[in-house]
DNA sequence: CTACGGTTCGCAATCGATTACTCGATCTCG
DNA sequence: CGAGATCGAGTAATCGATTGCGAACCGTAG
């Protein structure tokens, strides 16, 4: 696996150029006016020695580590690859690279990735979070370095956040269903303590208050935001025979897990009832039907990210003002839903719906 | 955002317990026997200052960052947020961090950001990719840390690799296939460079050939390793009327294109035609139906290639060995394969299919 | 009371770069 | 031809930790 002694230092070069580190260090940053001579010297010593300069030694030196800290609540979740993906691509592209961290879902774990990215120097944080406690969001706002909170409800601590506008994405949802006619609806939430779950299940129901369909037509259960408990959390929902005609869900996987379930009682989706996702995960158009969702823009997300990180680091003196950024969330009509079954149409949930 | 003036430093800290920079070091570090009293001095000194050692300058000292860089082909391929979670945690245990770089598909952004890496003076580098170029072989076989590849064949290049074992892998697929009944068989191959689509549909045909299945039955097309591409070669193997009853994926993204094909096309999973796929990622059972799959140990690959990294550096001395480690792979049975359809199943292809 | 073994801790070098300051040499122009 | 401007390059301080070496101090024994 590894070879090579030890790596050449600018010491090295500099010998063999015949020059001193300074010229060394001038010449390869390009500043100052090198005599051509030299320059050639050096960058022939550099070549030949297959110089690369220590980034430990120049962090040090320039207090600046060009690096970025991403810890992501769990890179197996669906949502953040593309997210992280990129968060990198816009860092590399002015210079920075990612240290990523994946907290698993252990908020703790997050925190403990937190202090060891501090640790290492990183120039600013991101967080992107599901869930954040009080005292988190406290280890943030005084955080010795920039952080910025992606996917996550501000909760009026002074920190940047940039989040999708959950509310109305959630409103679109409802809306939609409601357009194809569906009065007798469901929800499926999140877990709770996820920040999301407050204002998607709020906007859903305005939207449906709005429309003019009472509460209590509305039934709401829990998943886990995975696929198991949208499949668990939808087949109760059937076997309570409350008759609704169409799911709004939490994201894309529990709404992945209430279509299997939907099918396992021998429903069809959506001649039976309708699905709506969100997120807009990879996987929300492979399954079939393909999945009706609001999507989040979340490479944008990431994207913005980075920039409002490298603003604040390029910036320093008009930091201290932390701002909301809320990306609009966007419609995905794909076949998971459609108008409710006809008064002949299906014969109803297993038992009764025949009502529907 | 960013608050506080600078970090306290070694010194800082050092001043407030009224003892030396040696001393803090070296009671932080737990190393010799402090004196209780001073031991107790530098702790609330540390404390008060909310003390935290750079680990910049720790790391120019000591000539280890403790950070070990992981490139992948693609962190939004669903083959790799599992290892990279993997490799994080195993890493994470033996006190090491992740610097992470998602390649995007693209070998020269890979080689990039390995010079990237090695600049940042990583102390060892895993590359877990899809595709590898000569050329990088040999950048991986002199480069300056300790390498090792996951998830591409080895090349006869001294490096070490851990891969699956593909080959037996693709053979489980076609066995299950053949004992199911199947006799027309088609491959969807990956896309021409990715090292394991050889192995892959070497074992394929094998075992068919092993089965008494003369090779002119056993229809290939080509994919993309994706889930378009994937459905495109499938909807052509329809299209082409070749009266194949199974077919055998390069991955379970071509495997769920091939679904969506087939599904469209009018025919059933896996009534009329079975799936089988490869990896088993984790939209392989959100499908419906849930696909059959060969698994890679893709958590374990991860493990594994933080544990031979660590290995390596606990040990310079022999190193130079390097070694290859084949992972076994498993068949998953779930929904897409079953037997084909008897005599008087499907009339065929699409056209004729009505009689099913 | 001195000598000696054993602790505890401080001094200072070191890791490899960057950069403010300075010094000679060359150039310019009166 | 000489004074000052200009320019290229070297000197050395610095970033913040770690660590080999030795000094100071302890207690104990002869």
């Amino acid at each position: 696996m590894g070879e090579r002694g030890v790596p050449a230092t600018i010491r090295d070069v500099a010998e063999r150029a015949g020059v001193s580190t300074a010229t060394v260090s001038r010449v390869l940053a390009g500043v100052g006016n090198p005599n051509p001579g030299t320059a050639a010297a050096v960058h022939s010593a550099a070549q030949q020695l297959a110089y690369r300069p220590s980034g430990i030694a120049r962090s040090l030196r320039t207090r600046r580590t060009r690096t970025l800290g991403l810890i992501v609540t769990d890179i197996q979740n669906p949502f953040f690859p593309e997210l992280v993906q990129a968060a990198d691509m816009a860092a590399r592209s002015v210079g920075y690279s990612i240290l990523l961290g994946s907290a698993a879902y252990d908020e703790h774990r997050a925190m403990h990735y937190l202090d060891l990215m501090v640790d290492s120097r990183v120039d600013g944080l991101i967080i992107a979070s599901s869930q954040l406690s009080h005292e988190t969001w406290n280890r943030l706002a005084t955080s010795p370095v920039p952080v910025v909170v992606v996917n996550a409800e501000p909760v009026g601590v002074a920190v940047t956040v940039i989040t999708s506008d959950n509310v109305s994405g959630a409103r679109l949802a409802a809306a939609h269903l409601i357009e194809l006619g569906h009065r007798r609806i469901a929800y499926i939430r999140g877990p709770e303590g996820f920040t999301a779950d407050s204002p998607r299940i709020d906007g859903f129901r305005a939207a449906c208050r709005e429309a003019g369909i009472p509460a209590s037509d509305i039934v709401e259960v829990r998943g886990d935001g995975q696929v198991e408990g949208g499949e668990r959390a939808a087949a109760a929902l059937i076997a309570a025979e409350t008759g609704v005609t169409a799911i709004g869900c939490y994201n894309d996987m529990t709404a992945i897990g209430a279509m299997r379930a939907i099918r396992q009682a021998g429903l069809r989706v959506p001649l039976d009832v309708s699905i709506v996702g969100c997120d807009d995960i990879a996987a929300a158009s492979w399954v079939v039907p393909a999945l009706t969702t609001v999507a989040q823009g979340k490479a944008e997300m990431g994207r913005t990210a980075v920039e409002r990180i490298t603003a604040a680091l390029n910036h320093p003196d008009r930091q201290g003002s932390p701002e909301i950024v809320r990306m609009p969330m966007l419609l995905v009509r794909r076949e998971s839903t459609g108008p409710p079954p006809g008064p002949t149409g299906r014969a109803g949930s297993p038992a009764t719906a025949a009502a529907g």
